[in-house]
DNA sequence: TTGCTGCTCTTTTTT
DNA sequence: AGAGCAGCAA
């Protein structure tokens, strides 16, 4: 291989980059400035031209998919010797080494991994453990509060140290709790997996030798959102050599309410002293306008270190603003642009994308796309491993692996029900609790009930169809594994005679989940990791996000939140929901860094835009199945006005419809009928903006109110008032 | 114990 | 508007 090549084709800068190998080097990578080239050919080059052989290079991205995709890229450049480069996320490398080194910390390997809901409950039980009413004492909060010490790495007797006020106190002291019971049900939550890596190293300093000499080089992107953990995981492993290249844009940090500490990578210089910089700051992704707009935006940002993007992409389209009355017009406008876009632009519809500030704000864009049959994948909402049933056979799955899984117990023990309700399993509970065994221990005491229990029959079939499934599916691979669980357990025998077509869609998503792990298999054949293949399974299925799954190569419109914009690109975007209290949303606009994060927020979803970039808001929205009446964004006023284009109806529509009650149909698209000049009858061929070609079938009304029944030759037959349609004879 | 009804609360963003 | 939950009847 020439060593030329992992050179080739990138700028001076850039160049740098992957050319600085030893010591700490800090890349300060704009918006669409070639980050993951430089991260890929680094990879490439310390490998390829340095002779580090892949098990010395170690690579931390923000996602799965980065994880994938940066494996994949540096695979096209230097061959399939990849296979011992370790590059992944932060929590999937520490699950990795966690499953090896654990027993050190007195969990055993086959430990659960607990997502945000079993946790959730697991603080709901240690609340009530504590003598506190979960009514009372917010278990949501208090998780959150937890949450928030691990990500600063804080144990609970730091925390209980440090608690300032009687409301962190007790906090610190359910903390306490939680963590036993985690420790009970052999489990670890997202944060336990970084907060107890780093004590690992700490505790056990050749365990973190061995690790640390292995590799000598490190990269870590997207280094802006990492927390303070993540900050001493890295210093711990790259304390005997100091290679350590992170890249990361300040401007792009939207993670602080997940404890991304800013300090990390605006510190970094002091932190590692002899810190070689590079900026890179030409943007090869955005149009002049896109770039300048955005900059206008997060430069009003006062915490911010000067920065200047530059394109040679002169030229381009103005970026488009428009204020709908409501948010369905809003929608309307939105897919009507796609719609027409598509057809004139001849632009195919994964080059769309529309991003918004929260979830819940999809929906209006999906019925309207439904509407008009446009193909369309939404990233994130409800997560596919989290409905109800893809859980209930995972928790099966997690049960035979881990006895001592309560989460999993608790939810499956009645799933399909089979006559163990609430009763039973505080009996169960109790029972355990008295005797210091396991909750499975505790029904398999009631199931052998002398005493008059009830329901010991029906917990002693459950215990017997638990231990049948133990003895066929442990060694068994996942997907075999969860058809023997789904079939033993009745649970699809319950959903097919159930009938109701949400009983269809649940099996259609449980078919999807067997998929799914026939797919792993396969990809996994090959692994030589040291975990089985249900751990391993289990371990990804706990850590991939929707974003990971998302392939963004199908002929779709892209629908996602801005959160889970960052690090993609399409050509057109449409930034949607543009109002005070919704971006920025209002829980964020009471402090001023709170306001910038927003603001950043806003930043990266503008510079995602390639070609065209459109802002939408809408003066007046349905929220909780009430009417609200918003404001423009603030941001919006941000944007210099000379790259900025008006598009339908303007403030002063918008500002009137707010004030005056009743709401006033928007006039700007009316154009002159069709039927100017001459009378439209049945026969007559005509161009829809959005339906395309199609031919008028009967007319009704008169002037302003006609009606056109239209037959299109794509869209079928459709009513359309002359007044809106902005229709052309064909 | 189940399943129904009517009430509350939600919404930030997610590895 | 919708989900999730508590409370109640069968």
């Amino acid at each position: 291989m020439e060593n030329a090549s992992f050179l080739d084709g990138l700028n001076p800068e850039q160049r740098r980059a992957v050319e600085t190998t030893e010591g700490p080097l800090l890349v300060l990578a704009g918006a669409g400035s070639g980050k993951t080239r430089v991260l890929t050919h680094r990879i490439a080059y310390l490998m390829g031209t340095c002779g580090i052989p892949p098990e010395g290079v170690l690579a931390v991205t923000f996602t799965n998919k980065a994880a994938g995709e940066m494996r994949e890229r540096v695979e096209k450049l230097l061959g399939p010797q990849t296979r011992d480069l370790w590059v992944g996320t932060f929590h999937s490398t520490c699950v990795r080494i966690l499953r090896r080194e654990i027993s050190h910390l007195g969990y055993s390997r086959g430990f659960a991994i607990y997502d945000e809901a079993d946790s959730l409950s697991l603080v709901k039980e240690a609340i009530t453990k504590r003598g506190l009413d979960p009514k009372v004492v917010d278990p949501r909060r208090i998780r959150w509060r937890i949450d928030a010490w691990k990500n600063d790495g804080m144990k609970p007797a730091a925390a209980a140290e440090r608690a300032t006020d009687i409301d962190d106190d007790q906090a610190a002291d359910i903390y306490a709790q939680y963590q036993r019971l985690l420790a009970d049900a052999n489990a670890l939550d997202f944060g336990d997996l970084l907060v107890l890596t780093v004590e690992l190293f700490e505790r056990f300093p050749r365990v973190l030798a061995h690790y640390a000499s292995r590799w000598q080089y490190i990269l870590v992107d997207e280094y802006q959102d990492t927390n303070r953990v993540q900050y001493r995981l890295i210093r711990q492993l790259t304390s005997a050599h100091g290679n350590l290249c992170v890249v990361g844009d300040p401007d792009q940090s939207i993670y602080g309410w997940r404890g991304a500490d800013i300090r990390n990578i605006l510190d970094f210089e002091e932190d590692y002293p002899e810190t070689e910089v590079v900026r890179l700051e030409r943007n090869y992704r955005s149009t002049q306008p896109i770039l300048t707009g955005a900059t206008g935006v997060v430069s009003n940002n006062l915490a911010r270190k000067r920065k200047d993007l530059y394109t040679d992409r002169e030229g381009g389209d103005q970026i488009r603003i428009h204020e709908a009355a409501t948010d369905r017009d809003e929608a309307q406008f939105v897919v009507g642009e796609i719609l027409a876009s598509a057809r004139e632009g001849d632009r195919s519809y994964q080059e769309f994308a529309i991003f918004y500030r929260t979830n819940a704000q999809s929906r209006l864009f999906e019925e309207e796309l439904l509407k008009y049959d446009v193909p369309h994948e939404v990233v994130g909402g409800v997560r596919f491993y989290e409905r109800a049933e893809v859980k209930d056979a995972l928790c099966y799955l997690r049960l035979v692996i881990n006895p001592r899984d309560t989460a999993a117990l608790r939810r499956v023990v009645n799933r399909p029900t089979r006559g163990i309700g609430r009763t039973t399993v505080e009996r169960a509970e109790l029972e355990a609790s008295q005797r210091g065994e396991t909750l499975l221990e505790g029904f398999r005491v009631l199931g052998e009930g002398t005493s008059g229990v009830r329901s010991a029959a029906k917990v002693r079939a459950f215990i017997q169809l638990y231990e049948l499934l133990v003895r066929e599916c442990t060694a068994a691979e996942p997907a075999d594994a969860l058809a023997i669980i789904l079939d033993r357990s009745g649970y699809m025998k319950a959903l097919e005679k159930d009938g109701s077509p949400e009983a269809e869609g649940r099996i259609e998503n449980l078919r999807e989940l067997l998929t799914a792990a026939e797919d792993f298999s396969r990809a996994n054949a090959d692994s030589d990791d040291d975990r089985t293949s249900i751990e391993i399974f289990l371990d990804q299925v706990a850590l991939v996000s929707d974003l990971d799954a998302y392939a963004g190569t199908e002929e779709t419109v892209s629908l996602m939140t801005v959160h889970n914009a960052k690090g993609l690109e399409f050509p057109v975007v449409f930034l949607v929901g543009l109002e005070e209290r919704i971006f920025p949303h209002s829980g964020s606009m009471g402090d001023e860094q709170g306001l910038e994060e927003e603001r950043r927020l806003c930043y990266v979803g503008m510079t995602r835009a390639m070609q065209q970039l459109n802002l939408t808001s809408a003066a007046e929205r349905v929220r909780y199945g009430s009417r609200n009446y918003g404001v423009p964004s603030r941001f919006l006023d941000e944007i210099p006005q000379e790259v900025v284009t008006q598009i339908g109806s303007g403030r002063k529509k918008a500002a009137r419809s707010r004030s005056g009650g009743g709401h006033e149909l928007d006039y700007s698209y009316a154009q002159e009928p069709a039927s100017e000049g001459g009378d439209v009858r049945p026969g007559l061929r005509v161009v829809h903006p959005v339906f395309g070609a199609g031919t008028v079938v009967s007319v009704s009304g008169n002037g302003l109110d006609q009606k056109l029944k239209i037959q299109f030759e794509r869209a079928g037959i459709k009513t359309i008032l002359v007044r809106y349609a902005n229709l052309e004879l064909g």
